[in-house]
DNA sequence: GTTTTAAACTTAACATAACAAGTTTTAAAT
DNA sequence: ATTTAAAACTTGTTATGTTAAGTTTAAAAC
């Protein structure tokens, strides 16, 4: 660590560490399931006391982006693309339901306005849209509107969205995601959504906005789906923290 | 801290500690909200050296058991009582709002099945039902049902229900909550329900269902709540882990 | 070749020291 | 009395050691 560093001060030493470590992951120069360089070696890398390394190390395990095990070294934590938390987003009640999905809409616009706010893009960028209704054997289940800054929108086309899922095509390209959070709500069918899930109107739907982050603290991608309260529970669990 | 602490070994030193602190917080010694003594004045109690202590204070704190302030101290954090997680249940558009409830059953029965099921409750012992209507400024906003079983019912019909949430008078006489799972879904009103809600019939309402365990995992409550959608938001943050 | 042993790695735990940066208390100045 | 400045607290950050405890590798013994 330079000097200058030290004295520019404000920033602590090892939230500095902390974003060379995540910088490694995003930019795919450590994997996961990659170890990392042993901490003899980061020391080397970085110059600084070894307090300071491990304090940035152990504050990303807890975060979930390291694993640390004692005699074997530290590696870049594996997660299933998409899944955060302890929560099974989808509970419909068979197993051998074959999922596919239909696609509405691919589209950049600059009037996706409650995205764009959420995923804070100025007003001079578009935000790609990605519309699809869910099937379950047949059945349509849900209807998922994805949106993500422009950028990140023209990884998705041209990765094949008929064949791979957003989140597995924006982790493989784009970096792992970190946060997230989830809004839970009811609402009633419109006619259009009615004709799309094949229910009547006004029945009710379970609507989830989602917005996602990344190590980086940086919005990836905000979602909202609604789903056919007649195969869908949400379901959480709880404790403190 | 004594040597044959040192020497048994296996346990490391900062998470004797740990049991320590969280000794003194469970014996009322120290309680929520109060400042535990300064980290030189730990020092001195527990003959550690600085890193130990706060290893073990740092690792509570990540817990959410204690919360740290530069400058000012180190106090036990305060849980309102139900509370778990971080989930805001309740997300009202105005922060001005009087909440009261409106009480519309206490009743002890052996036909509350689905609730006896999840508490554990045998056949020949009776489910508490208590239910409520849930009013912010005059509008009544959602149905609460709340389940519990007999022992615990008549803690609570002995409490002033009026006056007490059920929540706190458990926590008071029962022990903490640990543990929880919420499912979410959406239900059209029925007539019943629009009418104690003052709306119309099918419309929107969120679902939670709730079961709650004490420390010994032993369940202790199980709710049922529908709130009026264009009320309510429920919100849950995800994360690795 | 196989097993055993020791060496060389890894992270975990603990102690001591010094300084930085917030907050509160106290004493001084007005 | 009020304001100001200094001192005395508090936790936060960083460095430098040392020893312990797992894991892997390499050498030695068979």
């Amino acid at each position: 660590m330079e000097d200058q560093n030290k004295e520019t001060g404000r920033i602590p030493l090892y939230r500095q560490i902390k974003q060379l470590i995540i910088h490694n992951i995003q930019t795919k120069h450590w994997k996961p399931g990659d170890f990392i360089p042993s901490e003899s070696k980061l020391l080397d890398e970085f110059n600084v006391s070894r307090t300071t390394l491990r304090q940035a190390i152990n504050s990303l395990v807890q975060e979930g982006v390291l694993e640390s095990r004692q005699g074997k070294g530290t590696q870049v934590k594996i997660h299933p693309p998409g899944k955060l938390g302890e929560h099974s987003t989808i509970m419909f009640q068979e197993e051998g339901d074959q999922f596919y999905s239909r696609i509405l809409r691919m589209e950049f616009s600059f009037t996706f306005f409650q995205a764009q706010k959420h995923l804070n893009v100025p007003e001079n960028e578009k935000v790609f849209l990605f519309e699809r209704v869910r099937m379950a054997d047949g059945d349509p289940i849900a209807i998922l509107q994805f949106y993500t800054p422009q950028h990140i929108g023209e990884l998705l086309i041209k990765s094949d969205l008929h064949e791979h899922e957003p989140y597995a095509v924006i982790e493989e390209n784009n970096g792992i995601l970190k946060q997230a959070t989830d809004w839970v709500s009811a609402v009633n069918a419109t006619p259009h959504e009615a004709d799309l899930l094949g229910i009547r109107g006004g029945e009710s739907l379970v609507s989830i906005s989602r917005l996602s982050y990344g190590i980086d603290e940086k919005p990836v991608e905000f979602s909202r789906t609604i789903y056919r309260a007649d195969r869908f529970s949400y379901r959480v669990e709880l404790a403190h923290n």
